[in-house]
DNA sequence: CCGCGACGGTTACACTATGTTACCAAAAAG
DNA sequence: CTTTTTGGTAACATAGTGTAACCGTCGCGG
């Protein structure tokens, strides 16, 4: 899997066995200013959607050993995030447009960059306006070591019940932790799913936000436990985290 | 202009001036259930638009005197119908032209219908999607931590039953955010969705309505627990907000 | 065991976004 | 037409966040 670092309108996620056409839209959609991650089979997708903020993925129809339209469904089932397929352009193309996987928009290959281009900004356009009305939002929580975490109220609690008092950002970080117990995040991967940017070579900004924040979730102040870090790698939330309220010792 | 008055999954406006092609098109989507409205110029489309109640538009891009991406583009600035485009084979960044004007899709002539008929469904299916969510009639009343808010009314009551006075403009703002309960707006969509209007560079007015809307409906003056700021991308509301009287305490 | 280099933690500081007060113009009320 | 209310701009106060710099620590090779 490769990740270009690049800022811009959006994050997006290429799915595709064959490296040249890999190369070729990492290459234009840069150019663009999208964020590019390539990868090449449904496992690694699976992985990356996991662990960075996508906007959108294009996924093609053929790849070895798996079944695109599986693919497909099986990402719509369990979120709402853009999908363009690319097929073979041949008369299959009907049929397969006709099915109802789900995928917001279909390109037959070969295709010219800007036409992708063009259904890319068309599809995040669609998205975009219906973003209002669309959102379901489920009172997300969860808990771990007796701290509990209101996503959607943007609220947290210490063990005694206390609201803990976190600015913005402290915040958004400590989810993304919450969200990915037991793994370790790089800087960028923190970065990318905080803010949706990617950094520069000497961006510290993390570790700062770390600090700040271990200052107010750690007892003690020298041994942390919930934030781990990683020499090397970046930095690891330890806890354990559950979506329900665990039951009173 | 001819009218076919079937009843079906659809009705679809044909904007094309050549006679054959619109008698086809015509012809198959009929026999489909779809009802089918054909006119022959960019003035018999928009009166078309005006008398109808149209799903779906098929533009051809070829129009005698008239330019059918400029076409594309007022229909796409006015609304959100959904457009596909008939351009000529060998015409690519016609094409590419009108996806980035706003078309949902495109045909190159000649095309086979079932071609024409898996793109309409296509297109509608992703369009029927999304209105699923928009669509749903808004309650008139809402209630959130121990608040009512009479929309239809235009009252707002405290948790002590007491009317509280809002001025207008508080008052939708209000309603904004208890319709998008637990998600970040930014100012633009706070501004679009209260005044339909888009802000310049420097438009602090959205701060100031908060603040005074805060003042009126915050406890506590210097911890904000109904409207949170998200710092870098505009207010949460972060409330549960719920359609019926909470049972009482 | 010591020293070096890289990495990470922290402090200080600059900068930017936001909160708020004061003031004024436009709109509504009378 | 006058008074009142509302909403917007300007200006200042304040909190949040990124950068730079300094230091401590960890790993590793000598």
């Amino acid at each position: 899997m490769s990740t270009a670092k690049t800022k811009g309108p959006g994050h997006i996620l290429v799915v595709d066995d064959d490296r040249e056409i890999c190369t070729l839209i990492g290459k234009f959609l840069k150019k663009r200013d999208y964020r590019v991650t390539l990868v090449g089979n449904g496992h690694e997708m699976r992985r990356a959607l996991g662990e960075w903020s996508i906007d959108l993925v294009i996924l093609d129809l053929m790849l070895p050993g798996e079944d695109g339209l599986q693919l497909c469904r099986d990402l719509r089932a369990r979120s709402t995030i853009p999908i363009i397929m690319l097929t073979v352009m041949s008369e299959e193309t009907d049929r397969i447009i006709g099915l109802e996987m789900g995928a917001d928009d279909y390109l037959a290959k070969p295709f010219n960059p800007r036409e992708l281009l063009a259904r890319i900004k068309a599809v995040l356009r669609r998205v975009k306006t219906n973003a209002d009305a669309t959102s379901q939002t489920r009172p997300r929580t969860l808990y771990f070591s007796g701290w509990r975490l209101e996503i959607g109220r943007r609220q947290f609690f210490s063990p005694n019940g206390l609201l803990v008092d976190l600015s913005g950002g402290e915040f958004d970080l400590l989810v993304v932790f919450a969200e990915h117990p037991q793994q370790v995040l790089t800087r960028e991967q923190l970065l990318d799913l905080t803010h949706g940017r990617s950094q520069g070579a000497f961006d510290r900004s993390i570790d700062m936000q770390i600090s700040r924040l271990r200052r107010k979730i750690e007892i003690s102040h020298s041994a942390p436990e919930l934030i781990m870090t990683v020499r090397g790698g970046g930095y690891s939330f330890t806890s354990n985290v559950s979506q329900h309220e665990p039951s009173d010792p």
